[in-house]
RNA sequence: GUCUCCUUCGUCUAGGGGUCUAGGACACCGCCCUUUCACGGCGGCAACACGGGUUCAAAUCCCGUAGGAGACGCCA
């Protein structure tokens, strides 16, 4: 039988980068195994999902290059087909209408928290002799009550629970809606999923699920339950953490290659390999080398991780992401200088934010300079700085990056001082910082005049200051 | 509280009885390169949670303990 897996988000929250995970795996096992992977849209919870987060799904699913066969399914339009099942389950005596009220359970709830027991459904309608007149009643599960359950989990192993742990639980609320464990089970089998791969924080509601199955009298899907990530504190990863949507990274200049090997890596290796490519994932991918153990997100590591891709990038595809993250026009010529300047910036990149902001030192003259600078903006420099203009007159056009700088050492040498000073209080006015790619091949992309006018500028507003 | 799962450097991990004085990567520190910052190169620091077994031999197998996490909804 072939593989079949399914990605089933829910729309109530922007994605999850823990979901986006899950999916990566999904998507990676039925590409080993020759399978399919399914996507369905779990948006039954109509007050809370949106139509927004449903297009941002496919957005990132795309953007990460993770492909879904088949159409995907909209579970909001399967729920008649849901109900149906609950009701046939109590036409075969696998469920019963439960005619206790919310209100009353609430105060059974209560009873058994103050006691110190845990809260258990107590089955008073599971005999089906109560009838409760104005109350619409919920279907629940007549689930087993003795024996044990196992779940042969793929990355867990065998685990194995008393039933008497589980209790009956609601398939069809008594408005007439199915639960999410009825709806994850009938739509499973319909979608004909042989494995579940999610997040382990379903394990436990897997015992649930299986009972399901039992009751409708439908085969099992194997299982694997992942684990899930959390924050640099071992905590589940969530808001207070920092980005945790994967829509986050994409804004914070991460690229999809970046994410997808970061994602893999994460609870799962193979042997002491760190870059994998999206073929090699695919052709190494398996559950059994999933750890069972749960993993922090390393920001530093992700931030290494883009550092390498960024390099890895042609200048053609990685300008076009950049652009995203321009602030305003940039020109043909512009365009032509930020790419003669591309190697350089991006070797000190972390991310295409660094690299876009970066960019800005071959678009136009500094917006304003930090203090740092004032270091290099002695009379000294200011007089050196002068000399460097008049130096600079003397070069002819389109001026070489050796050139300048074998002219700049030489009136170093002259003036008797470090090469540095003068190099340093360069980067200051034509950058406005002190860190920046070699300032000759600044001059020489810029080129004469604008290096000038920066100077000129700079030293201006260092006179006027001081 | 009950149930379930987890536990190797700060972090991600390799390892599946002897090849482990525990390997790699990120981070950190130092040196080299150098006009700054990076990149790159070289080197360093740093871990088998604890306690009992089993065995000639245990990071590896078993049992406890401790710690952590998740699940216990008419949410998904």
């Amino acid at each position: 039988m072939s593989v079949r897996v399914r990605f089933a988000p829910s729309p109530t929250g922007v994605l999850h980068i823990g979901s986006v995970r899950t999916a990566l795996f999904n998507w990676l096992f039925a590409r080993h195994n020759g399978g399919k992977f399914l996507l369905r849209i779990e948006d039954t919870d109509k007050m809370r999902s949106t139509d927004e987060n449903t297009k941002l799904i496919f957005e990132i699913l795309e953007w990460l290059s993770i492909d879904w066969d088949e159409e995907a399914v909209i579970q909001s339009e399967r729920i008649a087909k849901h109900k149906e099942v609950a009701e046939n389950l109590v036409l075969t005596g696998g469920a019963y209408y439960c005619y206790c009220s919310p209100e009353e359970l609430a105060v059974k709830k209560e009873a058994a928290l103050k006691s110190g027991k845990s809260y258990k459904y107590d089955g008073t309608c599971r005999n089906g002799d109560r009838i409760a007149e104005g109350v619409n009643p919920v279907i629940r599960l007549k689930s087993e009550i003795t024996g044990t359950t196992t779940v042969r989990d793929l990355v867990q192993g065998d685990v194995t629970v008393e039933n008497s742990q589980l209790d009956d639980l609601v398939l069809l609320r008594s408005d007439g809606t199915p639960t999410y464990m009825l709806s994850v089970v009938v739509d499973d089998h319909d979608m004909g999923v042989t494995h579940v791969i999610r997040g382990d924080d379903h394990l436990t509601n897997t015992f649930r699920q299986v009972q399901i199955y039992r009751a409708c009298g439908w085969s099992e899907p194997q299982f694997g339950h992942i684990p899930l990530i959390y924050g640099p504190d071992g905590a589940k990863l969530s808001k207070r953490h920092g980005a945790v949507s994967a829509v986050d990274y994409r804004e914070l200049g991460y690229l999809p290659e970046t994410i997808s090997n970061y994602l893999l890596r994460l609870g799962w290796s193979h042997g002491d390999d760190e870059i994998i490519s999206q073929s090699q994932a695919i052709e190494w991918f398996d559950l059994a080398s999933v750890g069972k153990s749960p993993a922090r997100f390393d920001m530093k590591k992700l931030q290494n991780l883009n550092a390498h891709y960024i390099k890895q990038r042609d200048n053609e595809s990685i300008f076009e992401y950049m652009q995203l993250f321009f602030r305003r026009e940039v020109d043909d010529a512009q365009r032509e200088m930020i790419m003669q300047g591309m190697q350089a910036i991006k070797e000190r990149a972390k991310t295409v934010v660094d690299l876009a902001d970066a960019a800005m030192v071959y678009v136009r003259a500094p917006i304003e300079y930090d203090d740092a600078c004032n270091t290099y903006a002695t009379k000294m420099h200011i007089d050196l700085l002068e000399e460097v203009i008049g130096m600079i007159k003397d070069i002819p056009e389109p001026i070489g990056e050796d050139e300048v700088c074998n002219a700049v050492k030489e009136l170093a040498t002259k003036n008797n001082v470090k090469l540095v000073e003068i190099a340093q209080s360069i980067r200051g006015a034509l950058c406005g910082k002190l860190v920046s790619p070699s300032v000759f091949q600044i001059i020489s992309i810029i080129g004469k005049k604008e290096t000038e006018k920066r100077i000129n500028s700079f030293i201006h507003e260092k006179r006027t200051n001081s």
